[in-house]
DNA sequence: TCTACTAGCGAACAGTGTTCGCGTCAAGTA
DNA sequence: TACTTGACGCGAACACTGTTCGCTAGTAGA
């Protein structure tokens, strides 16, 4: 059973962000067979697929996918839940459509002008941004094809821009792969921490986030030292650094991994 | 805000597994205050907490997280929804014990023979096998810090391993923790995967698989080649490879990403 | 034996996703 | 312009969900 996931499953517009380039006159792409079209109705209400996406969003930025019920979304459209089942099959599809238009956020960096070592890093350090702030949203990434004509050329470019040096083209396709899933697992571990905490402002968050994580430390001190020698007398190292910073550690761990790939070059 | 990850998430017996080594005293570790601590009552009934998780696990096993309702446990243990809170404050506690059980299943490799590389290679390798076989609860081991003896004892060798081998300590420590999220997610999208197809009996998953996969290559062939020239054009290496080797492959990057960072030698 | 307590659980609450089928209104035809 | 047709909109209901309340009943201790 062969495996398709060698298309990165983030995705973003290419250079639309940062620099002024003509958008492409946008040919239509061919359309992937295995997930639902859009309905093609003339809506004769202001609700369209496109306001009940923008609702989703919103619920979801604001507590998460949790919080995106039939009932909530119908209502914030003034309407009942059966009302949106014309726009989309199930509530699955539409959490789905809200990610397709969150991975539309992520931009891409200049994969020429960076090379691309550091053109995979600030891809995924982008990436990892946009779904860190769409609170669990990363979760509907996994085992997710993007498909969109943004999605398609990020993954293009950044395709593009490895076999420009020297990585091998199965090696890759693959590392493309398995970054986006390291990106999304990362996001969504993030989301699922900050939760935890609780905490209605950001300070508040904060503090609960340090009182866990002094209790996480005290227990691992309080293990006994001869079961346990590497633990506890290494406990320093063990508990330093954020998210943040452990993810980019892992990122440049792929990297590091890539690189030790390309032949007739030092990885370092 | 320090991050206590560099704890695995997953763990597993020493050695009780493959050598007939007796097992430790097994003296009480400290008991980590985070977490619910079992309720203790005298029970009246034949339900227990074990009972639950038992019932629970096979649910899991058979229909995934999804499957599990207080009701449906209950049920099976012929009792109400009701009687389960005595020993389990929520669902979400059920299942979080469900995954506590399942894995104490992982069994450790022989760290002092193989060397770190091997070493964690096999660990992990044992570990997404445990999670494969157990549906999609490896969605349960995200942002979650085992603190079961086995588990304990796991990061402990695995770390001692590590730095026998001369890894830097926090390279060490956050290594694990990062190769962990990234088990659990892949172990997570395989089981999400195998859903999608469908398919009554393992043949015909297999055979909706490769349907579904067949839609996909189709599709991605049909990208207009212009536009998409390194896709189109290496599609075929994109395609190869089922998710176990995938997951090696994603495995053997970070184990190489590690050894980079070894000093005083060559990465390979 | 009597009391005190608590494990066990039936019933109910407040939700959930989804479906059915009826009204209604706009477009297409005569 | 009048009529017919058909699809859109959605109220109501179905079959669930996790969780709580508070009563019943049986055991442990006095």
């Amino acid at each position: 059973m062969t495996d398709p996931r060698a298309v990165t499953r983030a995705g973003g517009p290419r250079a639309a962000q940062a620099k002024g380039t003509a958008q492409a006159p946008a040919e239509p792409l061919p359309v992937p067979p295995w997930r639902p079209r859009p309905r093609e109705i003339r809506a004769r209400t202001p609700i369209s697929l496109e306001r009940i996406v923008d609702v989703a969003l919103a619920i979801v930025d604001a507590e998460g996918t949790e919080g995106v019920t039939m009932r909530r979304v119908a209502n914030e459209l003034g309407t009942g839940p059966a009302s949106l089942y014309a726009y989309v099959d199930s509530r699955e599809e539409l959490l789905q459509r809200v990610h397709e238009r969150v991975i539309e956020e992520v931009p891409f960096p200049d994969f020429d002008a960076l090379g691309w070592q550091e053109g995979v890093r600030q891809f995924a350090l982008s990436c990892h941004d946009v779904y860190r702030r769409h609170a669990d949203i990363a979760l509907l990434s996994f085992a997710d094809i993007p498909t969109t004509a943004k999605s398609l050329q990020g993954a293009e470019d950044l395709l593009a821009s490895m076999l420009r040096g020297n990585v091998p083209v199965h090696v890759a396709a693959w590392a493309l792969d398995r970054i986006s899933l390291y990106i999304a697992a990362d996001a969504y571990e993030g989301w699922l921490m900050q939760v935890r905490f609780g905490g209605a402002t950001p300070e508040e968050s904060e503090e609960l986030g340090r009182a866990y994580f002094d209790q996480v430390g005290d227990f691992f001190a309080s293990l006994p030292r001869e079961r346990f020698p590497m633990m506890t007398s290494h406990l320093q190292e063990m508990m330093e650094g954020d998210g943040e910073e452990r993810f980019r550690f892992g990122i440049d761990m792929f990297i590091a991994g890539i690189a030790s790939q390309v032949p007739n070059q030092v990885p370092n």
